[in-house]
DNA sequence: ACACGAGTCAAACAAGTGTTTTATACAAAC
DNA sequence: GTTTGTATAAAACACTTGTTTGACTCGTGT
């Protein structure tokens, strides 16, 4: 029935998730049980990538991961349940990577800090299994669901924070000041344009990210932002 | 029944669009007639643009035009003909940005050309109109169509082509350097976070399209820009 | 032995979907 | 006046959607 994507009273999953008594769950002899349960999400994930919430049927996902069509609604209540368990490991996954970045550049000297960041965040966005995951965030730039709060609240803005404290340490000027938030901007939306991209390939932009091609990328965006940085953070406040 | 977008046979519009001999249209009392069709395309773009292709219906796109169901299949063939029509719309649009850039560089020195370059095109971006149409094409990204094409080529290539110009000016180096592209995409990618979108609204970031706000992050832009690339054009490659 | 519950399955369900059909109104061409 | 072709409308069509149902396994605990 309705299929938009909204905040709803979760779903009664029938019983997988809350066994009454439950020490050792039963396990049949075919090897299967919970291991259905980690194929859907499997499927799921790349195929929401690929084609986004609506155009996946629950159909293709239980065919994909030899399911029946009600293994679904069994194992995460419904098809929303499904994809809010995959998304939450996306955001896992990119804390992850700004915990790293931050430890790569401690005790650092901010441009250090800031190629370093750079560096580790291009990896971490080029970096196959992750990309997927970035493939669905750019579907939520389109579709919000309530999924995108935390992920922004828990992976983004730690990383906008970090990346204002950097500039500002370059500049003098102070995180929150308009300056520098347009240096972060700058800096970040520079990162994002090294994503595959159905426009790129058609331009004839194959960008190829091997461990090399992702350090020469990283050093051009880390110089050119540095120079950047400088130019308009040395500039008075002009009209 | 099938719903994914792919290239299949035009479906035979009736008759609207291929009059038998038709001089003059037969026209109604009640002043509807090609109204309605230009209500149809008003109404689907803004939605489409809202909500995506397959997410909207075309009862949803026929309510809110005042017309029947069927109206979309009599006018346009099909759902899919009343897309294209409308991204032929957007890509139009931004091919006149793209001319209009042009003529403002003319004469100008390489500097010069950019700064009016940035300004034009962040402007043609968040004009509000033109704000519709973008969200469509960022919409293409996520799920292309075969209308894609036209527009990487009418709209998009042109506009990377004449940005290598430029920086190839500055930098000395040929406009299909590597060095040279990079920039293009840094300077490029920088007017998309303009744009906005659901993350920067979480985060706080009101950026506010007026005309000395545009300005303002239009110089931004360009004095960062140029910065950069005259910082990673100076450099010998390296490695 | 028995009951219980986890897990799976085929089938059905209710509500949508894009599209087609049939009918009708009306202005212009003949 | 009749025909022709444009434009609209209500209803039906054929199909897909997410979800639910009820039966059926099969290990486990008692």
């Amino acid at each position: 029935m309705t299929t938009r994507l909204a905040v709803r009273p979760e779903p009664r999953v029938r019983t997988a998730r809350h066994p009454a008594r439950a020490a050792a769950p039963a396990s049949r002899g075919d090897g299967n049980d919970q291991e259905t349960r980690s194929r859907l999400l499997t499927v799921a994930e790349r195929l929401f990538a690929d084609r986004g919430f609506k155009d996946v049927t629950v159909r293709e996902i239980c065919r994909g991961a030899r399911a029946n069509v009600a293994a679904i609604n069994y194992h995460f209540g419904d098809k929303l349940g499904l994809y809010r368990e995959v998304l939450q490991s996306a955001t896992d996954a990119m804390r992850a990577t700004n915990e790293a970045a931050r430890r790569a550049g401690h005790g650092q000297p901010p441009d250090e800090k800031l190629r370093r960041y750079i560096l580790i965040h291009l990896q971490g966005l080029l970096a196959s299994n992750y990309e997927t995951l970035h493939r669905l965030i750019h579907r939520e730039m389109n579709d919000p669901t309530p999924v995108l709060d935390a992920f922004v609240e828990q992976s983004v803005r730690p990383r906008v924070e970090y990346l204002a404290g950097i500039v500002a340490e370059l500049t003098g000027g102070r995180p929150t000041d308009q300056r520098v938030l347009r240096c972060v901007a700058s800096i970040h939306s520079q990162s994002i344009a090294y994503l595959p991209n159905p426009i790129a390939a058609r331009l004839g932009f194959h960008f190829k990210p091997t461990p090399s091609q992702i350090e020469e990328a990283a050093r051009h965006i880390a110089e050119f932002s540095l120079a950047g940085v400088r130019a308009v953070g040395s500039k008075k406040s002009e009209g």
